[in-house]
DNA sequence: CTTGAGCCTGTAGGGACTACAGACCCTACC
DNA sequence: GGTAGGGTCTGTAGTCCCTACAGGCTCAAG
């Protein structure tokens, strides 16, 4: 362990960070080089520090992707956060245009969910051989924007 | 243009498909390589013919993809409308395994729609240089099922 | 002081596309 | 009929987002 425990909880280590966000080393590695995730500092020996803000920052970066933001969207969503050079007008119009996108996705997925509940509940249980129910999943998804 | 107007509307060659799908015609030829999308059939040419399921289907696919699901998770669900030779209780085991994931992925969107909406209303038109609203998406998103 | 685990860097591989290249086909215009 | 242009076909190579491996440095323990 390097961790002392006088030290402000910043000293995790890369390791250490990957298995609390759920995540590998090399993923980190990557979104350092790629520059989603900051470059942390250095301990003397030159091993990586981590804190609680790339903790949080990480997790939510792992997570969008998992709901499939691009990264751009993330650099974009967390250029908010980074908070640059934006007036509170252009945040405004960011976060506008980032919640249709966002809304649209819940839409979807609520009607992903329905179909899907309607599906299991028909079907408890039985051992029906050739489930109609099916048909459903494309009858009901005229999924998406288009 | 191959299509005739005396056709039952399955003659939509691959370009075709791709520009109703709102994709190119790579992807289709991927999916299809990877048995994601079956083969279609072909006319006399060789020109592969595309019909109304297809394009179903190709939506289905790609809005999932934007949804954030794996092409592994999106075979499983579109095997439950292949309908191989499932029982309904294979079917219902299935939907509801999904739907864990799904009802997750709609939370943590929700919960991020909440965030940028707060946002976007208290900066509503401002100019303030240094907004602290946006301290806001961290605070809020302990996202995840983490 | 060696052993072994963890960190460092660089590079190569895999999944999901994306782009390019050369040949075939088909309509249009001459 | 011929040919120019575009669309389709197949194959292969490249890109993006990671993931895995290789060789060397660092550190705590025995």
């Amino acid at each position: 362990m390097l961790n002392k425990p006088d030290d402000p909880l910043d000293h995790v280590t890369r390791n250490g960070l990957a298995q609390a966000a759920g995540t590998n080393i090399e993923t980190i590695r990557y979104y350092e080089k790629i520059g989603l995730m900051p470059e942390p500092r250095r301990a003397e020996n030159g091993y990586r520090l981590y804190g609680q803000d790339a903790h949080r920052r990480l997790k939510f970066i792992l997570r969008g992707r998992e709901l499939g933001f691009t990264i751009e969207e993330l650099k974009g969503l967390l250029s908010l956060v980074d908070g640059g050079d934006y007036s509170c007008g252009q945040v405004h119009a960011m976060t506008v245009e980032h919640l249709g996108n966002i809304r649209a996705k819940i839409g979807d997925l609520m009607r992903l969910e329905q179909t899907l509940a309607d599906m299991s509940t028909q079907c408890e249980g039985g051992e029906v051989p050739d489930c109609p129910i099916i048909d459903k999943l494309f009858a009901n998804i005229e999924i998406g924007s288009g």
